[in-house]
DNA sequence: TCTGGGGTCCTAGGACCC
DNA sequence: TCTGGGGTCCTAGGACCC
């Protein structure tokens, strides 16, 4: 215990949150303690899906993405809540304020869970007694479980952050592997999903044991550059450093919904997509950031998911700019097909400190991005006659020269 | 009666250049 | 006549994670 430290190496903790939306919802109203849990959205939107549950829940079956109905069916006496996005980013956050009592080496990943190196901690204490210490603390002053992995890199600290919950505490060394790591199926593991796992297993790779000791040329030829990276994560190899400066270091930002129903109706499909680019310019300003690429998602009724994107000669950050692209590529792509779902994506996006030319200075570029547009507007034209969106879209119902959509997409271009 | 919304990373093909 | 090979950029799709 005293000397618990390697004398080279790194120590690595994965912090986990067990059930950190249901977790979040009990702190706040204890009573619910011991019961089954579910957070999910609201059935009547179509969002209604379990997002997280408690143990409870989970003992009846109820699992993360399962429809609310069918979460009801397996556990009559589920609670169900809505999320509350507040309380978990404040949570969130004075969780990870009690990190930077350890070290400033810490690595936020997602809302309830991250990386911490304590290499250099050892004034603190041994590595099990800072953990200790840590889920102590956590549970103590928040009210919140959470469980710890303790290893030499990142990927082995994830595995064993996964082994033991609620509350858990695992180490995993190298010489541990054998026993914790390799008698686990193949798709425990992380990093391999149905996919990959199906891959493996057709070739008799059915624990991560037996990954360890696959051929790598055999890995190389059905997964490409990752099954020789699988192969040395189950071998416990992983050089990646913990790295704070990460989370600052988005590459996209991106807003989709769900519609009520599938949809046909333009001024329905106008209005989402004002909405989802007034959400990406929001998110775009919080970060003080700008983007040079768009993309449109489109996802119709049968789960046909389609993505456009163009990349752009300046960056932006304005709704009107965003959505100027968003709606060109909407109405060159779309196959006038029910609609299930709509996103906008802003990509390579830099923050503004570090875009060297200013924003403004791009009008110009604007100005021949419009030019462009009509060029696309004129070919479509002679194309399919005075009105080229009736015929493309094949709604040839009324007489009108464009439907409210068509305006509107053209109204944003003759300003 | 099904299957959200936020991301990252990788691959593959075509265009284009040398 | 009828063609190599390498490199980069752009776009679309897919796998994975929480």
């Amino acid at each position: 215990m005293s000397n618990w430290y390697p004398k080279k190496g790194r120590v690595i903790f994965h912090i986990d949150m067990n059930c950190f939306y249901a977790s979040v919802g009990m702190a706040y109203n204890p009573k619910l303690k011991g019961k089954p849990l579910a957070i999910a959205g609201n059935p009547e939107e179509r969002k209604g899906i379990v997002v997280t549950s408690s143990y409870e829940a989970r003992e009846k079956g109820v699992k993360t993405t399962m429809p609310v109905w069918q979460a009801r069916k397996l556990c009559p006496s589920l609670i169900i809540m809505h999320p509350n996005f507040d309380r978990y980013r404040t949570a969130s956050a004075e969780m990870f304020k009690m990190l930077t009592d350890i070290t400033p080496i810490i690595q936020p990943v997602s809302i309830d869970e991250g990386y911490i190196d304590i290499t250099e901690c050892k004034h603190l204490g041994n590595p099990i007694e800072i953990a200790q210490n840590l889920q102590n603390r956590i549970l103590k002053e928040l009210d919140l479980p959470c469980s710890i992995g303790i290893a030499p890199n990142k990927f082995l600290a994830k595995m064993a952050s996964d082994m033991k919950k609620p509350l858990g505490m695992t180490v995993l060394r190298k010489r541990d592997l054998p026993y914790k790591l390799w008698p686990l199926p193949i798709e425990k593991m992380y990093g391999v999903g149905k996919k990959t796992a199906e891959k493996l297993q057709a070739i008799d790779i059915t624990t991560i044991g037996k990954l360890a000791h696959a051929n790598v040329y055999q890995l190389r030829q059905i997964l490409g550059i990752n099954g020789e990276r699988l192969k040395n994560r189950a071998n416990g190899i992983d050089h990646r450093i913990v790295d704070p400066e990460a989370v600052n270091e988005f590459k996209s930002i991106g807003s989709s919904q769900t519609l009520p129903e599938d949809t046909t109706n333009e001024a329905d499909i106008r209005q989402l997509l004002h909405l989802l680019a007034e959400n990406v310019e929001r998110r775009l300003k919080r970060k003080q950031a700008a983007g040079r690429n768009v993309q449109i998602m489109i996802k119709y009724y049968d789960h046909k998911t389609i993505t456009r994107s163009r990349k752009l000669p300046y960056y932006i950050d304005k709704k009107a700019d965003i959505l100027m692209i968003a709606k060109e590529l909407f109405i060159q792509h779309w196959n006038s097909e029910p609609i299930r779902l709509l996103g906008i994506t802003v990509q390579e996006v830099e923050e503004k400190q570090y875009i060297a030319q200013q924003l403004d200075i791009f009008t110009y570029e604007k100005e021949a991005e419009k030019e462009k547009l009509y060029n696309v507007i004129d070919r479509l034209s002679q194309k399919y006659g005075k009105n080229p969106f009736k015929q493309m879209h094949g709604t040839n119902i009324d007489d009108q020269p464009h439907t409210s959509f068509q305006k509107d997409f053209l109204n944003d271009y003759k300003q």
